[in-house]
DNA sequence: CTAACTTCGTGCGTGTACGCATGAAATTTG
DNA sequence: CAAATTTCATGCGTACACGCACGAAGTTAG
């Protein structure tokens, strides 16, 4: 019999690639990815992040937010300033476009979350988020630690 | 002020992610990573798949499971052989290392889950399997239905 | 028994997930 | 101040996430 601990993480994968896809296809239409979407929603909160801030916001690896930004930059969705004062790093920001494609992109996704909501049972929501915010911290901590800062 | 269900598609994400990143740590000295463990697993779990179905099952896209298929393949994980009756169709199955192996995966994947379930109030870990199939299922009812269907 | 349609696998293209290495700039040390 | 170390962005390589289109084989319709 399998017990939920066991079983978790393989269910955990079926919602997160069900949101995904779902996403993709609402967003598709307005030329933009899911994770597109969330680096857009991350940099809505926060002015002028740098690339590295970004990417621990969201959370991603820097070489794969170097690559979406190169794109959204085509795009004219964000731009790319170099640092007041840090010379090596570089600030990014949501263009006018870009901002205003976003407000249309929470709304194009609004059914899904609708949709998720009418899934589960009155009021759980609240505790689904609770429970996922304690699995990501709980395995965020981790990394390179392998012996040593568990005592 | 942000929802619960406002915040739920980046906390999701986010517990999935680093689920991901830890597991692809743990597998990496086997030379395999995560999805190909849930691949494998997929493979314990139902004997002789043809690739439609074990994309199904993982869920993962059926060109996307080929690509992997190649690479297990290539290691001497996984065996293909051509359908007994369907002639387009091809079994897939685990090797007698492939099981080997596969062993020692969840022995190493242990430490995963049992950190989760540390992270996680005791005995909610049921809730929050129930709530993810929920919100699994409920994504997946969709894809192709737009206004149809809804009714 | 052909003809139309569906289903299986494959191949190609794009975007995202990383890791690792490099060079430049900032910070810390001596 | 000069040397060692850290931090930022970039570039390259691999694996996964798809979608789409193709040919081959199975199924259904006429």
């Amino acid at each position: 019999m399998k017990t939920a601990r066991d079983q978790l993480p393989m269910v955990l994968r079926a919602a997160y690639l069900a949101l995904h896809r779902q996403s993709d296809h609402r967003f598709a239409e307005y030329g933009v990815t899911a994770d597109q979407f969330v680096l857009m929603a991350t940099l809505q909160r926060g002015e002028a992040l740098t690339q590295r801030e970004l990417a621990r916001r969201m959370p991603s690896d820097p070489s794969t937010v170097r690559a979406m930004l190169v794109l959204l930059e085509k795009q004219g969705l964000i731009q790319r300033k170099t640092h007041p004062t840090d010379a090596r790093a570089r600030t990014v920001a949501l263009t006018p476009q870009g901002e205003k494609l976003f407000q249309k992109l929470w709304q194009a996704g609004e059914p899904i979350r609708k949709q998720i909501q009418n899934s589960l049972p009155p009021g759980t929501i609240q505790d689904l988020v609770r429970l996922l915010q304690c699995v990501a911290t709980g395995l965020k901590t981790d990394l390179h630690t392998d012996l040593e800062t568990v005592s």
